[in-house]
DNA sequence: CCTGTTGCCGAAACCGGTTTCGGAGCCGAA
DNA sequence: TTCGGCTCCGAAACCGGTTTCGGCAACAGG
């Protein structure tokens, strides 16, 4: 059991040849014991699983790679553009697909692009040298270059969120469709009449989808859709204030605003604070994300909460199968963001207290902190 | 030109094989004359350099890899337990990091780790993996088990801080303590005599620094150091709050507060708006950091703000260097954080407005926005 | 002219794996 | 008994590079 190669300190790989000559097989019997080949028999099998486990075995990663064409990397692909430096979840996100890719002995290598243009040009050279099997990619766009590239070099890939051609594509997302259609419901259902909405960023494909959940739930409700309430364009606390003053100046302004973004809503309490409004009593808020901020605002805003570290493990885990060659369709999921209510919503003023209106299916209800 | 592997579509890498049939010259040759070995003749080295740039050849890292020990890869283990959430400016790390890293062809491996001994865990498996040649440890304590594994393996690494023992480390780092002398005698120039101090976590080795910086500044303006003036503990606004009032509650409270964090400077202005205290006039505070949400409170805060960007990329040009086994004492560097001069500093209350006293080196007093 | 350097490159081993190919043994059936 | 097929493994090529070694030519010195 000498060292073999005498790199420097207690340096030593066990390597293939370590165990086959423990074994007194050929490597390349070795490789096909470990690699699931059929032409081997159980009992050698066995024998060879419990000897490379004895002594600690583990392939090395480039050595594989240069026979099977496969890094075992998974690829993401960060903007780092100046509009895009808030990224409250990052480090959860990374957790998840981290973890999820050393279970299955993979790393995840990231690298990062200034706008869309970079991006494709990273991807493109990640791809070009061999770096990475795949990619994830997060915040997908209506129309998104990242996706016609890596379908045109036929690299596997997934997306967090969903996109406009579906063709060739896997993704994982939130249903933040679901969450500003439950936002209306729950507002109506304490009395509101009157509900703003106020978008995101319209370039990103949730933008869309959000503002459909928010009609679908006027519609539910059996509430008139007034284009009035409906803003969009805010993803920072500044742009959520100029928004909710828009429509807090209102004639008629709303008795509840729904954002599509907890900063957004941040931002709204800033305006609603400066013309005197109560969040919670004069003005309710739901919004969506689960930023930490928004648990310690005054009042603790109700919002739907996503679990980006989870969104992370599944988005690496569709890809393994994506990358294994697993059928499209089983490739495909949305979930639920989870409500988390808290003090930012009530029923309207000059609302004579009394049994609340019950109006169709009761929206959720569900109690937490993150 | 046609493509010798048919892998699926237009996917085809040169390899140096195509490269040695067209040169004409073995692969041995073209592989020695690329990485500069003096056995080849300034002719031929040109000659090559020139088609492998032409045919756009680039060797393949994992198959270099195999051979040389080298996985051209960076190593970088992110904390991602629950209070080490908010990382303002990861993404602007991972870009300095990893533009860094793509220049010279290698890329940027990144893990998580949900509490130090995780941590550790994490980077002697990578190690034993062979996935990457060094790492960049961010913020690092005052006693530092991934540095005591590192130097135990004989690993390159660098340290985003500092730390207790040196011995064996390269570092970049911020000069936290500098900035906190100059913001304190920033606020002495500007005629407060009781300036307090709110801290972030001991357990991380910026904050003795700091507080040296505080005491450094307090000493050279003549100052006294009064132990109830100085707080320690505020990473997040919340605890930011909570030793600003206990400041504030004082019986002799001070007139201005240096923060060790932005964020905690935000809770103590919360503390302050709960005490009728006007930022800026009654109470002036300077921080640390250079967060976004600092240039948009109000009023606007004053604070030192670090290029994380910047100092992503010395780092992994500094791990380069430290890997090809330069000197130590080269790969030792502190720089100067960048004062922003907003509006949440200025005189001491009841105070005659004339003409401010002048005590000795002015403080440094450059305007700017990020 | 012969010899000893030196410059420069080819040949081949090597790194740690994977994959193809062929054949030795064992079995049952004719 | 012989033949065919199947099971299971060894041998060797292969992947894309790096590195060692040896030797051919040109050149200088004696």
């Amino acid at each position: 059991m000498a060292l073999s190669k005498g790199q420097s300190k207690g340096r030593y790989r066990v390597t293939i040849n370590d165990l086959s000559r423990e074994l007194g097989l050929t490597k390349g019997t070795v490789s096909r014991a470990l690699n699931g080949y059929d032409d081997i028999s159980e009992s050698t099998r066995t024998r060879v699983a419990r000897a490379a486990e004895r002594m600690g075995y583990r392939p090395l990663a480039q050595a594989q790679a240069i026979r099977t064409g496969m890094a075992r990397a998974l690829g993401l692909v960060l903007n780092a553009g100046p509009d895009n430096t808030h990224k409250p979840f990052l480090t959860d996100f990374l957790d998840g697909i981290s973890r999820a890719a050393s279970e299955e002995g993979w790393s995840l290598s990231i690298a990062t692009a200034l706008d869309e243009q970079d991006e494709v040009a990273t991807i493109a050279r990640l791809v070009a040298e061999h770096k990475v099997d795949g990619f994830i990619l997060p915040r997908t766009r209506v129309s998104d270059p990242r996706i016609d590239l890596l379908r045109d070099l036929e690299v596997p890939f997934v997306l967090y969120g969903r996109t406009g051609d579906t063709e060739g594509c896997a993704w994982h997302d939130i249903s933040g469709e679901d969450a500003m259609r439950d936002a209306v419901l729950r507002l109506h259902g304490l009395g509101h009449v009157r509900i703003g909405f106020v978008n995101g960023d319209s370039g990103f494909n949730y933008a869309p989808l959000r503002r459909d959940g928010y009609l679908a739930g006027l519609a539910e409700a059996g509430l008139p859709h007034d284009p009035d309430l409906v803003r969009s364009g805010a993803i920072t606390p500044q742009q959520g204030m100029a928004r909710g003053a828009e429509l807090l100046d209102l004639p008629n302004p709303p008795t509840a605003i729904v954002c599509a973004l907890d900063r957004a809503a941040l931002g709204v309490y800033r305006a609603a604070e400066a013309r005197g409004l109560r969040i919670g009593r004069d003005l309710s808020v739901i919004a969506y994300d689960g930023i930490p901020e928004a648990a310690t605002a005054t009042p603790p805003l109700t919002t739907f909460a996503v679990d980006t570290r989870a969104a992370g493990a599944r988005l690496a885990k569709l890809l393994f199968a994506r990358i294994r060659g697993a059928d499209l369709n089983h490739l495909r999921e949305v979930v639920p963001a989870h409500l988390i209510a808290r003090g930012s919503d009530g029923p309207p003023p000059n609302t004579e207290p009394g049994p609340a209106r019950n109006t169709g299916p009761t929206p959720p209800t569900q109690k937490g902190e993150t």
